[in-house]
DNA sequence: ATAATAATTGAAATCGATTGTATTTTTATT
DNA sequence: AATAAAAATACAATCGATTTCAATTATTAT
């Protein structure tokens, strides 16, 4: 195995010093243009690749950035991490991806090899908010910036990527009411998760504006996994009057709800509309296509990457006083599973 | 910012040399025991973390893998990774991961940036097998382990993961035939690549073994595209006697093929059965539920990073001469839409 | 033409861990 | 106790790029 070509190799062959052939390749201002040209001509005639180790050890810098994210999915996750990687690539830097599968051990796990690894920065989607950020003080102490989407946890200092949930729930919700439907009931994923308090926020405000009361009976907490479909269905038929539209927080949930739905014989969307939350592909191949709520996955992972980028460039932005969120408008997406025929 | 703690501070602390320092934290046996332990207590007391880029640099290893993947869209996705992230932390690897979204552009330039960051191996799934191996050259030339998995590239001294698509295809068919389907057509990707070679192979096992001629007009080369479902039912019903089985490589083009079906009044799986192949999320959700080929991704993922570490650990076992396959099985989860009711 | 100033380039230290070889310490043997 | 052998530790070079400060060269003004 022949040896890698370094600037000292370049140095020689160009009768320089390896000070200046680091600055031409370095494109430094107080290198002549000439001087450029003539050291990057024997670069790539010498087929020099910089050895980023000893760029990094000098510098400290990995120029890789970490992605903790729990699980890669759905379209969803993908876009956002081709958003990430257009801004980060365009930017010299690199994705260390790895999932957290919903495990806090492993978002545990994850966070410290992230910090071994030294990236230069994090963005997390968290397995689950309940579970604080104490685990990511040495970022913290080393002020490595740490930056939330989508799944946001609370720290000071921190900056959050999110939709605008309470805005989402409105819209679903004045959608199904301008459908005609009364009685919509809604399912939210732990009370505890300020995603979910704020849809509940936009599904009241909707229902207020449109002078309906707010029934407490019509809402459940749920683990909005794919087989909690059954407990949901149930929970509506204790109900006295049967509720006339569901609006449930998942694209997989609400499809199942549909399919069981449609096993007992109900119908959607006239007996009862069903929206979800995601747009997963799902939603379109359930029959009938659900109507959801879309968000712009590429756009969060580009703003998440490029306000990651912005904090290394100037440190002094990351002094916040608690956490800050960044609202992404979102938008919904009409299909048959909550029109009238 | 305070400045990190080194071997040197460790060394000065217990009065050793750094040499003996660096030697004990990795667990060399040359060290005492007792020497051992009294550096590890003062590396923790003092917070030693080991600064990964002198590391990298003095043994010109990232200890980082690459992966290259179409799109991380899919639970398949999902867990091929997973797989990976399991053994390779085990080992002390990370993983770069990057998507090249289905654009040999982009593949190419994720290459030459895996490149750059001197991973110690990559792990790709390609974008299209037609695409040549070309790109890989300077990883082939400096000997660092490039290992295939699922879309496997065909070039010497490669090693691909794939499943076994003759086998899989060859379960499928036979299945359809004995639920008492006899004209089975069958759509595949293009003709170019292995694995749909395989696979129709597979087809025309079963067809032998149960003493049906082959017939060339019921089998389709398609992009597979979720769009591609509107030629597929057009050229089936062109045929003078309409297929009474319909064999899909691909769960959403499947998926969609359903749709239209039913939207022409044609029964799944009453007058046409379907079969998709992948199980993806969308298998179980269409209506009816279809009957398709899972494949290991956990295992799949599990094999590939196992392969492409032992190759890392003993480099002699890089010399192939051509290609080599490891097949994994795959099994057929039948659901509705290939069962008569 | 010459001094003064600006523009380039070079010398050498540095980042922190690793490792071949030399040296010291410990243990075993007689 | 003295010596040989083995075990443990230290010295010092090394990996390759970056960067400060000093030195040199080029340019401008007088």
């Amino acid at each position: 195995m022949s040896k890698d070509i370094t600037i000292y190799d370049i140095a020689k062959d160009a009768g320089l010093s390896p000070a200046t052939v680091s600055r031409a390749l370095n494109d430094h201002p107080t290198v002549r243009e000439k001087t450029k040209s003539k050291i990057f001509k024997i670069a790539s005639k010498l087929g020099y690749q910089s050895n980023i180790f000893a760029a990094n050890l000098r510098t400290n810098r990995s120029n890789n950035i970490g992605v903790i994210v729990p699980m890669l999915d759905s379209k969803f996750q993908a876009s956002v991490i081709a958003g990430m990687e257009t801004v980060a690539s365009e930017a010299g830097f690199n994705l260390l991806i790895s999932q957290s599968l919903n495990s806090q051990e492993k978002e545990l796990a994850n966070v410290h090899t992230m910090f071994k690894s030294r990236v230069d920065g994090l963005l997390v989607s968290q397995t689950s908010n309940e579970f604080g950020t104490q685990h990511f003080k040495p970022f913290f102490r080393k002020n490595i910036p740490v930056i939330f989407y989508d799944r946001v946890g609370n720290c000071d200092n921190c900056l959050g990527i999110v939709i605008d949930n309470v805005n989402a729930a409105y819209t679903a919700t004045k959608h199904l009411l301008e459908q005609g439907y009364k009685r919509i009931f809604h399912v939210l994923g732990s009370e505890k998760i300020d995603v979910y308090r704020d849809r509940l926020k936009g599904y009241k405000l909707a229902l207020i504006e449109n002078h309906i009361a707010y029934n407490g009976d019509l809402v459940m907490f749920s683990k909005l996994s794919e087989d909690a479909c059954e407990d949901i269905i149930e929970k509506m038929q204790e109900l006295e009057q049967m509720p006339d539209a569901l609006f449930v927080s998942n694209d997989g949930c609400a499809a199942n709800c549909i399919q069981v739905l449609k096993s007992k014989g109900i119908c959607v969307p006239d007996d009862i509309a069903v929206v979800g939350f995601n747009n997963d592909g799902i939603s379109r191949l359930v029959e009938p296509n659900l109507t959801t709520i879309n968000y712009p996955g590429q756009e969060m992972g580009e703003i998440a990457m490029k306000s990651l980028l912005q904090r290394l460039e100037d440190p002094s932005s990351t002094t916040l006083n608690q956490t800050e969120k960044i609202s992404l408008r979102s938008e919904l997406i009409i299909r048959d599973s909550s029109v009238k025929k």
